[in-house]
DNA sequence: CGCCAATGGCTCGCAGACATACCTTTGGAG
DNA sequence: CTCCAAAGGTATGTCTGCGAGCCATTGGCG
């Protein structure tokens, strides 16, 4: 048998139990910006439904986010779960064991998402999303850059087209960022991240799969050499 | 709030419940290789304690796999779980409708393996283990070809040091086998995929990352088209 | 030959999660 | 002004899955 391959195959079946993987799921959508603050979460019917799982965790689990102030929600029709201006910092982090993981990973997936997507003929919807949250990240101040940073992520493995790349990349970008939040963020990092960004969109856009592949590798070095500067 | 990338976030927390997911898990080991024919699964108090799940669980999901004579089990000391010498034909299989997200999701995970493990220093067992699985795959008679196949690919994706992305590529393996299965496998193929294979390790063990990622590039797509192919 | 350790086989009670139904609040439509 | 649709809030009975313990079987070791 091989030896080094059932640690893959026989690790748990579940990160955690539903009320636990539900309240992650909800985090990721804050943390990752794909729900921005004064913005609305789809119903608990709804969530309930889409996350396959039972309307009194999902509301379980709202509370707990309500309880950690990372939403309020209010009754009524147009009333629903809303993200909070002000997000709390978050919490001290966990290991940092599995450093090599998440970056090797995060490359693995996002070096490959940008080609993938530079070799599409992607539609002009597509076209302006990207270039939107190109202006988003480039316009945004410091206190929301790892958000704005992430959607612009996020919306590159969505023009890939596949659903489980972009999921594979929203995971692995979630375990990244709980480790990016324990750095400084600084100026020159930023602008220079920026330059970064307009780059492999340029390429994408272009349709220069090599470039777009470089680029991103380049961008994703950046902070993996950052990360492994301040946490070793 | 981002539209798209709601979908990879609020997809279903679980893919099943806890039964459904130890069986997957458990054919997938046996499928893909891991725990070859006549050898034994770990014990069920082991499987249950790595899988996180109840022996209760673990017992369930294997009878499934007795009654659809995968695996025996024998009592007593130096007894245990161990896998039929001749596996059932694959159950005829399920929708093609992610035949797109399936290989777009391989190609970026496997070409990136292949890169990542050219591009690291590999300790003399581990070049072994790649030379074996080489070897293995190459010396293969047809009806064992998928799972000597897989066994090869899982051990480029551990030479990255990664866990999380072995577990990846196995996932992923896994559901293109699925597919893979309901096409015919023909010598000529067999060859020059082992042709293939060995231009594969050779990068790797020569650390020549760009020549890897190609190689497996080219691999891939081999199979990639002739899925297309077949299945359209 | 007898012991015993390790395996699969089995049972029972509890906690978590679920489906379903109903209640309460709210603000726009008619 | 009234109605009502849509949202959050609450309650209940059911079922899955878990933990823990015990039984039955087997083959090597002393």
């Amino acid at each position: 048998m091989m030896e080094h391959a059932q640690e893959a195959l026989f690790r748990p079946v579940r990160a955690g139990n539903a009320f636990e993987e539900t309240v992650e799921r909800l985090m990721q959508s804050i943390r990752l910006g794909v729900v921005a603050p004064g913005e609305r979460l789809p119903s608990e019917r709804e969530l309930a439904t889409r996350l396959g799982v039972s309307r009194v965790t999902v509301r379980e689990a709202i509370r707990s986010l309500q309880e950690n102030h990372y939403v309020e929600s209010r009754r009524g029709r147009y009333g629903g779960t809303f993200v909070n201006e002000v997000l709390p910092k978050s919490a001290p982090g966990k290991e940092f064991g599995d450093l090599h993981d998440v970056l090797t990973l995060r490359k693995v997936l996002e070096t490959g998402a940008a080609e993938t997507a530079a070799g599409r003929s992607l539609g002009p919807a597509e076209r302006r999303g990207l270039r939107a949250r190109l202006e988003e990240a480039s316009t945004s101040s410091l206190v929301e850059y790892r958000r704005k940073d992430s959607r612009l992520h996020l919306a590159i493995a969505e023009a890939t087209g596949s659903a489980a790349l972009t999921a594979a990349v929203a995971e692995s970008r979630m375990r990244a960022n709980e480790l990016l939040d324990h750095i400084p963020l600084l100026e020159p990092n930023l602008a220079h991240s920026n330059a970064q960004h307009e780059r492999i969109i340029a390429s994408i856009l272009d349709g220069d799969p090599a470039t777009a592949r470089q680029a991103m590798a380049e961008h994703l070095d950046g902070t993996a050499s950052l990360l492994r500067g301040f946490l070793v």
